[in-house]
RNA sequence: GGCGAGUUAGCCAAGUGGUAAGGCAGAGGUCUGCAAAACCUCCACCGCGGGUUCGAAUCCCGCACUCGCCUCCA
């Protein structure tokens, strides 16, 4: 297959992938911020996570993926304090059901999932680290990021920051800043706040701090893969970059990876600000099933696209799903049966998710295969051989899609008496009784089909 | 204002110089006791205006519109 390539926003374009130590791939995710449920913008942004992963494994590489789980910041704090809550105390339904909601969608699970709170040590260190060479300011008992003193700043983002003014958007505990560029590493301690006693004075971290202070012990200085939503590249990750790499002197991250947002179906963009949210409970609420959720995100638009999220969207995301699933049936394999995919449909698989994770022109050529293989199965006969191929063809597509349905081919006993009767039933022309028992059986969530060759039936 | 992305059929979307993949929806047909599925046929002058080229959705210039980021939002 073709060398897989990743759009890096560092050098703002395609690059061969290529890890640092061959075979092994050490991948950062920004994960969530636990102050609310979390939206479907959030989760695509997880699911390209997915695809990523997933397509680094199927090339062969042992992935380490790290998610960071941010349970200190503003609104935390705020929210927290409202309820006279302790942090943990107001976290914890959320982080349960973000595991929840990466469960339903079928995200596979990370190696750690870091909590900011359960690494303060780490933090501090790393920001004493920075002290030492001079890359801090302490200014009314915080302590700050000195910009001027890392000329590399901006490399990430390509921003021209010298537009920023003083006072515009910056907070009121942030006036004492040497530079309004400089960003804050530790908050002192506000009246009213949760702080942490520490070698910094008693307060919090700021934001980025974790992120480099996990990442690196997790993972090493040097991470092969750091990704995130497109808000994040300034100023998160170019302040991730000044710390760690003002601490370590080595390069942080060799490869940034972003996924666009996800937009409300008039194009505008999705956040918890704007109220123009859904989460994922809200839609399996409303019916959707996981497996919809979850093509709809990962196959609705390329990464780097914005993807209008839609009602329509979803409804021909099951469409597409049962499509799949009808053909899986159609091909009337057992569970047991080994073949291998065909080799150009594999090929062309695999090469479009090698272009930069290019699943919609993987999908399609999946589904022209799909299409070609109906056709024949309609019109001839087809060897078991060749069911059996696409039979592994599609359990190839579908460890990264992930949502085609295998199911057992075995069926209890009461079912298989069921079908039987039914047949004779057919036989001796009582379709009345016939048609009753195919309704019993859907019931019991099993659709039946009468084909040319037989009754053929799935789980629904 | 600065930086960036985008505009392809009713909807979603691929395509990065050789006369438009795929999915959903729709119309007509085949098959079927009915149903379900599947199959066949039909459905795009690629935002607008110029230019380069034998040839452009694809390259260049201009315009219009949309969206994102510009200090704590994935």
């Amino acid at each position: 297959m073709s060398k897989l390539t990743l759009f890096n926003t560092a050098s703002q374009r395609l690059e061969e992938f290529a890890p640092l130590v061959p075979g092994q791939v050490r991948m950062y995710t920004c994960g969530p911020t636990v102050h609310d449920y979390s939206h479907v913008g959030n989760f695509r942004t997880v699911l390209f996570q997915d695809l990523l992963r997933r397509v680094l494994e199927s090339q062969g590489y042992q992935v380490t993926q790290v998610m960071n789980i941010t349970d200190v910041e503003d609104r935390i704090i705020r929210k927290s304090a409202e309820r006279a809550l302790s942090i943990d105390e107001y976290t914890a339904p959320y982080i349960d059901a973000y595991h929840e909601d990466l469960s339903t969608l079928r995200v596979e699970p990370a190696a750690e999932y870091p909590r900011a709170t359960r690494h303060i040590p780490e933090m501090v260190s790393l920001i004493q680290q920075l002290d030492a060479k001079g890359h801090t300011y302490v200014s009314d008992g915080s302590t700050y990021f000195r910009i001027a003193s890392f000329p590399r700043y901006g490399v990430l983002s390509h921003l021209n920051l010298s537009g920023i003014k003083a006072g515009a958007r910056v907070d009121v505990d942030e006036y004492s800043k040497e530079d309004p560029r400089d960003f804050v590493l530790w908050k002192a301690r506000k009246t009213g706040e949760h702080f942490w006693e520490t070698a910094l004075g008693p307060g919090r971290p700021g934001w980025h701090i974790e992120c480099s202070a996990m990442s690196m012990k997790y993972l090493g200085e040097t991470l092969d893969i750091h990704t995130g939503g497109v808000d994040l590249i300034f100023p998160h990750h170019e302040d991730e970059i000044a710390q760690s790499e003002g601490a370590t002197g080595k390069t942080f991250v060799r490869y940034w990876l972003h996924a666009q947002h996800l937009q409300d179906a008039t194009g505008e963009k999705m956040s918890k600000r704007l109220k123009n949210f859904a989460t994922v409970r809200d839609l399996l609420a409303e019916g959707y099933t996981p497996r919809a959720i979850r093509y709809a995100l990962l196959t609705g638009a390329h990464y780097r696209s914005p993807l209008a999220f839609s009602e329509d969207l979803l409804r021909q995301a099951e469409g597409a799903v049962r499509r799949l699933d009808e053909f899986v049936v159609r091909l009337n394999i057992a569970e047991d049966a080994t073949g291998l995919p065909p080799e150009d449909v594999k090929r062309q698989w695999d090469d479009a998710l090698s272009n930069d994770l290019n699943i919609q022109e993987a999908v399609g050529q999946l589904f022209k295969f799909v299409g070609g293989l109906n056709t024949r199965l309609d019109s001839a006969s087809v060897s078991e051989a060749e069911r059996a191929s696409a039979y592994a063809m599609l359990k190839h597509a579908n460890r990264i899609l992930d949502v085609i349905d295998f199911p057992a081919r075995e069926l209890e006993d009461t079912i298989t008496r069921l079908i039987a009767e039914r047949k004779s039933a057919r036989d001796a022309n009582d379709f009345a009784r016939a048609d009753a028992i195919r309704d019993q059986l859907k019931a019991m969530g099993i659709q039946l089909y009468d084909t040319k060759d037989g009754v053929r039936w799935k789980r629904l």
